[in-house]
DNA sequence: TTAATTAGAGGCACCAATGTACCTAAAGGA
DNA sequence: TCCTTTAGGTACATTGGTGCCTCTAATTAA
């Protein structure tokens, strides 16, 4: 409703509101717009994105995002970079299961925690014409959480509680894949118990750990 | 440029081209519009997914459109489910790994041919907000390889290839989820040889057989 | 404090796509 | 064969986003 309160006969309108929201620049300002990227990501979606509604939801005005952005993709990208920066630090509990477990609840935290999560499907989606979007989401999101797991794997094989032969790319990316497909193509939140579950049954057994139904 | 070739003078213009493509109406339309769609969507994308582009491709006009579908969505749904309605037959060599190598060949085929597997990801980007386009996409593609894949190992189980106890859930997913994060996230068609790793490294070796490089 | 910067808000012309309407003629069924 | 259906083409008003412009005032650096 653009006319509610409409202004009043003479000039220099006051805003409405006295109380104003403070005016922000800098970073306090791309904060308040990658935010809104991803939350409008999550709402709208790719394909109804744009550039008003992104200024809609920061409180701004598109001014301030053409200056610095020429098209929604190259401020999707920005944001997503900014998002994805986080990046936990090591794991190493001395327990392959436990570290595995620790970096599978990690990546579901991370992948579905609230706009990022429906952002990084959308980004996806665009992939095929925006090859910095998905190479960024790959870079900052999946690499890492693949070196990461290699990593505890080649700890548990010095360890001795695995052996050196069953380490494989493949073995470090299924958990991942598994979570990522859920994510994507199922829409829901792996469970603490289907996290267990991928760990207990697939990726243990693949290093030479036997499932038994304890 | 809308006025290229301005509108002769005279009325009753003749289609400057005599040579007019036949119409088509029925399945043979509706097969273009399919196939149109999966196309713009492999190329524009899901975002840039219009009416107009449909039908332009299609070498139609928007009322067909317009008037069997409300939305772009709607339309892709029937050209999805339409797409994939194939489904091979079942598998049964009688080799554990080859039958899985059948499976995977399969999927990636399916998955990476043409149109549609630039589509898929088009539309896995909106499936917050189209549950029923990912819905299509789980059920017609996904689900029906995860069921044959399960049952190559039931047989396994039943010649003794492997423990029962080793098939699960995770271990049928795995494969697919590979491929499948594989074309998503990194845009690329796993080589024959990739998936050969898959099968060896990962979901043997999960089934209790240890990889061996021979 | 002063000066430079720039965010917030509004306006505007442009363009692409929408959704509808109409007309013609081609296809397929009677 | 006639006749019903409907595809192909065009036109049009409407909508919504764009990209740019301007003005004001809040913020920050000097």
């Amino acid at each position: 409703m653009p006319e509610c309160g409409r202004p009043l006969p003479e000039r220099r309108v006051r805003v409405s509101e006295q109380v104003k929201k403070a005016r922000r620049r800098g970073q306090a300002l791309l904060d308040a717009i990658y935010a809104a990227v991803l939350a409008e990501l999550a709402e709208v979606g790719f394909r109804r994105l744009t550039m008003e509604g992104i200024a809609a939801r920061a409180g701004s005005g598109r001014m301030p995002l053409y200056r610095r952005w020429d098209t929604p993709e190259a401020l999707v990208l920005d944001a997503l970079a900014d998002a994805l920066s986080a990046g936990g630090g090591p794991v190493d509990t001395g327990d392959l299961r436990e570290d595995l477990l620790v970096h599978f609840r990690r990546m579901t935290e991370q992948v579905l925690a609230g706009d990022l999560g429906a952002a990084l499907g959308a980004v996806v989606g665009e992939g095929a014409r925006h090859p910095e979007l998905v190479a960024t989401l790959r870079d900052r999101l999946l690499r890492p959480h693949l070196v990461a797991i290699e990593q505890s794997l080649r700890r548990a094989v010095e360890r001795g509680e695995i052996g050196a032969a069953a380490v494989s790319p493949e073995v470090c990316a299924a958990g991942p894949a598994l979570i990522t497909v859920q994510h994507l193509i199922n829409g829901v939140t792996p469970t603490g118990d289907e996290l267990a579950a991928i760990v207990d049954r697939l990726v243990l057994p693949a290093l030479g750990r036997p499932f038994s139904a304890s």
